[in-house]
DNA sequence: GTTATTAATGCAAACGTTTGTGCAATTTTA
DNA sequence: TAAAATTGCACAAACGTTTGCATTAATAAC
């Protein structure tokens, strides 16, 4: 089986490329083809079942109808969560995506950027890893819209869209305060990330107006399981045990668990928790845990969406969106007295 | 920043584009250019931060260094776990991957093969999820190599990598009678899947074995949530109320476990479970999910090696590919004396 | 019966590569 | 010193599209 092009179906049809492909794109009216031509061409273009080279199209028209996601690991349920929602709003509209991460490395990032800018796609939607915003700040000023989600940078005009992860701080930290727990540690993220940083605020600044200062204890390095294993080791073994622990993603929490079976001891009734994102599978674990929820539809939603107006020519409206967090309440934490 | 081409350089200079294309690729040797030549050509490369189109080169070469992935679901940890594999495996061997997933719709299986097609990848990795695998067939045939996994077809000459699921099936029958078990129910995921009939035959194979044909119970449409939870709630409420569960997928267990939990009824005590499909996360579940885990690494692994050797010419191999699968022994299942 | 108008289509360049072939200039051979 | 061989590079076609402009034939205008 050849593979068709216009050429082929000029051929057969006996008009002319230009004829063909006009008839084919819908503008058969535009440029007054006859009616007789279009039936013509339509039925044979149907019959021989032909598909246009997307890539000849995109060298000519420089457009791939491609977008590139730039994610930090596709294995994290959060970023797979996040990913799904955006393949398929840009679908929707009809782009395809190519999905790649950066395993959180500077390095990879940049690869992986060329990779894109190589293929044309016509924008990138991040989650991007580093503290140095220029080199996607370059990208999106002379070559292609870059839209951030999840992280993002303060003092930088790139635009993103996020949760209003300070919020969420102060709301895990305001409901532990509420059941009378005032020993909350907080086993937080890649320390420089926004999310963490942002997180870590709201904590704070939620203790420190209940004039806890002195209570206030933050530690860990990334958002790796190991890092909520190892963190929580220390928590249970020092003298300053808390009674109850915030940890600023799933996967934190997953490590914490672990260290908390190990130390025998028993989540709420022992040590309270709360965790950041929402999975499913936080309602079976046991006991089902409370956390704050990141609003992962609207984000990528919304990702997509002011994409598309950059691509449509709004460019470099520096959008900036935090969306706010919903608490989830299920049985990890205990009412203190 | 107006995009660098090899006809910026080429002005740049002094040399025409051939000299500059074969320089870049490495072919200056073979073609005797000088080394004053690539030298200067390679600096002006570098410092003008070239970087080659794929479109073009696609267009000319006719191949992309791209290949497909179709999986039916990336929101399911099961597969987004084998994309992740299947992605950086595709990396390490040169190639980008674009991820789609076919929502286990034919229909949608069929647009998006097509929308690969266009792209020109030059092969599919794909979890198939219709009953005829012509369609497949035909492209792989006359066009492209296609790799299944996970989902395949007995009677086509599709390779295909997998697990030994009807082994899978037998571990977790042999593994609730070893324990006392024989009221065991089975329930299924898309009966028609391989995956399904295989994990089916195993557990009916085994419970025959045993003489406790009449024993046998199979139910169950699909690999969803909600499948899980109504079958269970039908199980739960039937005169023949089973003491053991066998749930196919990481899904369908999160569906039969809510329907466990609103019984109050306790997993192990008052009902075994063992379920298909690893996933960390069970080892946090109340209690620990004993479970027959696929080996996805390696499934992902050997499609894009068998996708590869196609790729570099022994095409039409064929191969069939069935790995074992493991039990994962946790604290799921009771013993029954 | 010319000339202007319109309808229907074709020509050819361009997008950025790769690659077979050609062709001077230089060096080697005898 | 003429012929042969080698060195170092350029030309141009091709991949499959899109699109501004040109062209032809038919119809309308006068």
């Amino acid at each position: 089986m050849k593979k068709e092009s216009l050429v082929s179906i000029s051929k057969r049809t006996g008009y002319s490329i230009s004829t063909i492909s006009r008839v084919l794109n819908g503008q058969a009216e535009k440029y007054r083809i006859s009616k007789k031509a279009v039936e013509l061409i339509s039925a044979e273009a149907k019959r021989c079942n032909y598909t246009p080279s997307l890539l000849a199209k995109g060298l000519r028209t420089r457009k791939t109808n491609t977008l590139g996601l730039i994610i930090l690991n596709i294995d994290n349920p959060y970023f797979s969560n996040i990913s799904n929602i955006v393949i398929h709003q840009a679908k929707e509209h009809g782009y395809t995506v190519i999905l790649a991460d950066s395993l959180e490395n500077e390095h990879d990032e940049r690869d992986v950027v060329r990779s894109l800018l190589s293929r044309q796609v016509d924008g990138i939607i991040a989650v991007p890893c580093g503290q140095d915003p220029s080199f996607l700040e370059e990208i999106n000023k002379n070559s292609i819209p870059i839209v951030l989600i999840d992280r993002y940078y303060q003092n930088s005009g790139l635009p993103f869209v996020s949760t209003n992860n300070y919020q969420g701080g102060r709301m895990a930290t305001e409901y532990f305060l509420a059941r009378g727990h005032y020993k909350i540690a907080c086993i937080c993220g890649t320390p420089y990330s926004m999310p963490s940083k942002e997180r870590v605020r709201g904590y704070s600044d939620v203790m420190k107006e209940a004039g806890l200062e002195s209570e206030i204890f933050i530690s860990g390095e990334d958002f790796s399981i190991m890092n909520g294993y190892l963190e929580t080791k220390l928590l249970l073994n020092s003298k300053k045990k808390p009674t109850a622990i915030f940890t600023l993603s799933n996967t934190i929490l997953l490590g914490a668990m672990k260290a908390i079976n190990e130390s025998g001891l028993k989540i709420k009734d022992d040590i309270s928790v709360i965790s950041f994102d929402n999975n499913t599978y936080l309602d079976y674990l046991n006991p089902p845990i409370t956390r704050i929820s990141q609003p992962t539809d609207e984000i990528g939603t919304l990702a997509v969406k002011i994409m598309l107006q950059s691509l449509e020519g709004n460019r470099d409206m520096g959008t900036r969106i935090l969306l706010p967090p919903e608490l989830i309440e299920r049985d990890s934490v205990s009412r203190i007295f």
